[in-house]
DNA sequence: GACAGTGATACAAACGATTGCACTAAAGTA
DNA sequence: TACTTTAGTGCAATCGTTTGTATCACTGTC
């Protein structure tokens, strides 16, 4: 069997009490004590029993981090930076996900609830109500998406779009095709809201598509059909795979049409042609989420919603418009 | 507050144990007021706590799924199996990423032991002595390398690269480089050694080197100045940034040489060329893996080793060798 | 020298479930 | 009829911590 606060508390001849505030109110006891109590406990290879702690404090040190698809490389940043500093916060984070299914999402967030403290919802596609009556369960920080009421981390990918269109109209393309994401997607909807809002330049809107390579291989022969010489879509993956579809009907980029992905993913900075691409800042929305969610776990929630930047990279997937 | 066990009871008008048998030795309880009591339980939107049951019962129902790297695109498919299979069980997964690095890996497993029933150990780069040690704690399943008393689930990378290598020497190509992975890496040691055992061919060994696409990036002038003219990879990722790095440097693949990854990640399915590969059973690993693991936590270990086969796809970065 | 203040520790009651045991009443057996 | 069995339920201890309160020995104050 596992030590117990009770063996220690025997081994060093003190009451469990001691023991435990030695560990987690340390002003309370006995310099010696403590570090009496604490050489026997480590000797003795004591580690407190979370459960136990949870019971009565009501506190898990679990947090939940939901993700549409782990396979996705936007995610992994983003997971990484939101694990490595819920464990500075001596706190542990479950990583679910939900395979774009907002079912699968419901349900992962109902069985969550009650192990964890907060959950960090990241590009959820669950309606807003849904999410309105979920959040009486259990604390809630949103990423990548706005959900009034509740502390939200959103990339500013309405700016990133302008910048995109900007950057394809200067180089002297007029039809511009938006390569959307799925349905539920606050950046896919974003993006479209900032691309129709440009000026000297047609929009046109191809999708709903998965946020896959494939959806964007199979995306290209809307894009050819449309006759758009330049195109933004929904994500780095997207990109690549439209690519890839335009090499198979003979297209080439940036020669016959230029594509502008999201994210900035390693795949695309190695793909060929390197892909120019919006970055999001996902390490940063990783940890300020998990700071967020914390804090409105001890504390009334802060319903303030932060927005982080975006830039533009070009690299060799765009080029000048031909006709 | 959340409604307990005790409030179902009050409002049913039986004791708490009724309650608790009510959902957990049905068989106990008089089949009416079972279902009155589930119905008001349901009413009431009571969830067990998981803690109060983990204290009682010593079984959280979570299990912890140590990965190297999220990030890398081998993982997601055996996460996301190992997840719906737990799932399936009643049990939740706690990914952790340890960075390739074996002090992070080792950390995690400690802190992770006592919040879980047992730990799933993908491609560890902790040494078997480690293993052995940590193992007293909470039961394993080791995934891709072999660890002796433990049960662990293994691809078959030694038939898979020596497939590799016949398929390069069918193909002319007398001179290979293996470009390894990390020091710590089983599936590493296995491809050479499986290499290494090849009649009719120089093998060279190369590295070994992270396994990312940056590694195959900075393992492109190696390559060429081993004058190989067949390279299997460690892994798609290698050969991806591989295939780049020689692409910088005017050698062209399959044409001045020939590529071969392991894994059969989709980038490699759509990169170009497309990857000639070793696919890898990875959520058939996931799944037997959560199996075996739970099985272990009920009973007592069974410390069997079970083989996944593995399989060579021909795709386009394998050619015939020029001279 | 009596007493408030304080630092250090012990005591014991929670937290929310599970589970072995005891009890009751009805059914089965001889 | 007297007994064992069994189904259904209640009782109470238990899991390992935390934490409010009580206790006690000092120290310092007037």
């Amino acid at each position: 069997m596992a030590v117990t606060i009770r063996d220690v508390a025997e081994a060093s001849g003190v009451h469990v009490s001691t023991v435990s505030r030695a560990f987690s109110a340390p002003h309370l006891v006995n310099p010696e004590t403590r570090t009496r109590v604490l050489a026997i406990a480590e000797d003795l290879g004591y580690r407190p029993n979370r459960a136990a702690r949870a019971l009565t404090t009501g506190r898990t040190h679990n947090i939940g981090l939901i993700v549409a698809d782990i396979a996705n490389p936007f995610f992994p940043p983003l997971i990484k930076a939101a694990q490595a500093q819920a464990r500075l916060r001596d706190y542990h984070v479950f990583v679910a996900d939900t395979d774009e299914d907002p079912q699968v999402e419901e349900d992962l967030i109902q069985t969550l609830t009650k192990q964890v403290d907060g959950v960090l919802l990241c590009s959820p596609r669950l309606t807003n109500r849904t999410i309105e009556r979920l959040r009486e369960e259990v604390p809630f920080v949103v990423v990548n998406r706005r959900a009034k009421g509740m502390p939200t981390v959103l990339m500013d990918v309405g700016r990133g779009a302008r910048q995109a269109v900007e950057h394809l109209t200067a180089l002297g393309h007029r039809r511009i095709a938006l390569v959307t994401g799925p349905s539920g997607s606050w950046t896919s909807k974003e993006m479209q809201e900032a691309a129709a809002a440009m000026n000297d330049v047609d929009v046109v809107f191809l999708g709903p598509n998965p946020p896959t390579e494939l959806g964007g291989l199979a995306a290209a022969t809307d894009v050819i059909a449309s006759g758009a010489t330049g195109v933004l879509a929904y994500n780095d993956l997207v990109a690549i795979g439209l690519i890839e579809g335009l090499a198979e009907r003979g297209k080439s980029v940036p020669g016959d049409v230029s594509v502008i992905g999201v994210d900035d993913i390693v795949p695309g900075r190695l793909s060929r042609p390197k892909l120019t691409t919006i970055a999001m800042p996902t390490a940063a929305a990783g940890r300020i989420a998990v700071d967020l969610l914390l804090q409105s776990v001890d504390s009334a929630a802060t319903a303030a919603a932060t927005m982080l930047e975006t830039a533009l990279i070009v690299r060799e997937s765009t080029g000048k418009a031909h006709r």
